[in-house]
DNA sequence: CAACGTTGTTACAACGTTATAAATCAAATG
DNA sequence: CATTTGATTTATAACGTTGTAACAACGTTG
């Protein structure tokens, strides 16, 4: 059996191995472990050569045990959700760059918000990030209590106690969908809406008073949709079977529009020619090649600048609280699922 | 500006503010928190009722830097593939079943395996389990000489000096989706590879060797393909032009099949009743109610729950080296995209 | 009544790191 | 040469928890 590392007992190396190794006290070979300023060249390079020889590595648990601050923020997140995965890509780098790490949590079927948050509190996580949290209001109020909390994408009505938001402007984005739509030719526009799920409610207004705004008060039509492919596709079905079709449908996110897309095709009913489809989120699902779809995209690299910006002025005490809710304009991605509608 | 805890200088209370609130020792605190025997009832509800009344959250940094034994998990996983979104999930509930805790670490289009790897090291983690892991062989190895590694869904040939292996029987799962094909009539049979990808040298394999044993040898036909929705359609395209159509498809996974679905609903041919299609993970965009795609499962389930308790045998010091490789047999989902071929 | 388990509780030291303050030393000053 | 300065380095004490061993308090036993 091979031997595990470089010191003798098989144990991880810790500093004071390297310390011994480098011929340096403790202290010093922590402060070259963290770049701190003080040690002169000749030591550093001692202390890191001798780093490398043993493999040493830092242990964070105990740094952080001994740091009082952590610099770590944890983030909630739905392994299920696409945008979520933009979402943590995006945080990995906006907390790096701010000098934060992150702890990850997943909810999933079988793990509840209540889980995953918990397991941050234990992680000693100075700050969460909540994506799209499903959680009551009054929950999140306790949890902000104990230490900052910025809930992305779930809108707070009123701005709960100590909750930052940060969100896309949902209302705008389903606003310029609508205008792009309208500016093609199309009258007959449909919504797919998401329920009760975080932002749909937004983006409902936001269709409604597009609407209106172009004078199409009386073509506003909801169709009660979802999330996912299912709940789009049902939707898309009960639409056809309709006496008059809509030219147009938005859809209340890229999973929900894919479904769109996929009933249609096997109706045979042309995309874009036909029928207009346009999602929300740009997630990578909407990039794919074969399926090019027009929809809102909620810019997952601001929010999550936005967000870590958010948590870590909390942390330091520079919280501006005028600033309680942060809205990022969405922009809407034109591919190939829209174009104006034919004359029937 | 409300206090945040219930501890005067609004630090999170910790052990000792526990005891002096429930007028006990630190130990004694500590004993009734972690659930050790010897308390005696009343003790201990004397400190369950003052954790309550206090907030107070056991710190599981510090615990995990006192115990010398963390309990920690470190998987490394890939945010964009909905078959690692099942093995997470799975591994929560495999790692609490067997006592141990789960941290996750993404990999990510800017994060690399390494910053991955190195993250969950960092974490004091006593164990890995890569989720089709791509780094070479060498670095496996690397790793391993530091402590358990397990590769998922990634072979390793020949076996890694102290990397173990858990992967689904992925020869196996073609030659039962060839199987299928074969018994409602198919012979023409396409296999849409997936390259380099870890379980595709093996996929490929299985069909040509099921492909054989039915006496369709010259019908073998392997196309080009990849992971990814795009690689489905471009493959399917190319199918599509040739002069003969195969009458079934066999995709690297389900993503995959889920492009050549597309790709052939836009070019009218109709499914299963003119192509049937065969996806492999059974991840949950087979199980849509619109795709009801006939898939290869890879038990994901078990998958977890071998990758778990073969890093617990090792750190627990039972590890029977002759298992280092695992393999589970994979089933057949059978759903709506295969039927008997049509009668040219 | 002394010796003895039991049961419950506690003091103390340790885990691996970092913050603080004190110590060392060479070079530079008066 | 004594003294100050500045740059390095070090000793010491934490951080919040748990393992160990010791300690009471108690009724049991011989």
């Amino acid at each position: 059996m091979p031997s595990r590392s470089a010191v003798p007992d098989g144990k991880r190396p810790t500093l004071s191995d390297l310390a011994a190794r480098a011929g340096v006290s403790v202290p010093l070979a922590s402060m070259v472990m963290r770049g701190a300023k003080g040690p002169s060249a000749a030591s550093r390079e001692r202390v890191l050569r001798a780093a490398q020889e043993i493999g040493y590595r830092p242990d964070s648990r105990a740094r952080l045990l001994r740091s009082s601050r952590s610099h770590l923020v944890g983030v909630q997140f739905d392994l299920r959700q696409p945008f979520h995965a933009d979402m943590v890509e995006a945080l990995y780098a906006a907390a790096g760059a701010a000098g934060y790490q992150i702890a990850l949590s997943a909810v999933t079927a079988s793990r509840s918000e209540q889980e995953a948050v918990e397991a941050l509190l234990a992680d000693r996580c100075e700050a969460l990030i909540l994506l799209s949290p499903h959680a009551p209001a009054a929950r999140l109020a306790e949890l902000a209590a104990q230490l900052p909390v910025v809930s992305v994408a779930r809108r707070l009505r009123p701005l709960t106690d100590g909750v930052d938001v940060v969100r896309a402007a949902d209302d705008e984005g389903a606003r310029q969908a609508v205008d792009h739509l309208v500016a093609l030719g199309h009258r007959d526009i449909v919504h797919i809406d998401g329920g009760r799920a975080p932002g749909a409610a937004d983006r409902r207004r936001g269709y409604k008073s597009a609407m209106k705004h172009h004078g199409l008060t009386d073509r506003v039509r909801l169709v009660p949709g979802g999330l996912t492919e299912d709940h789009g596709a049902a939707a898309a079905r009960t639409l056809l079977t309709d006496s008059s079709r809509p030219t147009a449908i938005l859809a209340f996110n890229d999973h929900c529009a894919i479904g769109v897309l996929d009933t249609l095709l096997r109706a045979r009913i042309p995309v874009p020619d036909e029928i207009s489809v346009v999602g929300f989120d740009d997630s990578h699902l909407a990039r794919l090649a074969h399926v090019q779809l027009t929809t809102v995209g909620q810019e997952a690299r601001q929010l999550a600048r936005r967000a870590v910006s958010r948590a870590v002025a909390r942390l330091e005490g520079e919280a501006a609280d005028d600033e309680r809710e942060v809205v990022v304009t969405p922009h809407l991605v034109i591919r190939s699922t829209t174009r104006a509608p034919c004359r029937s």
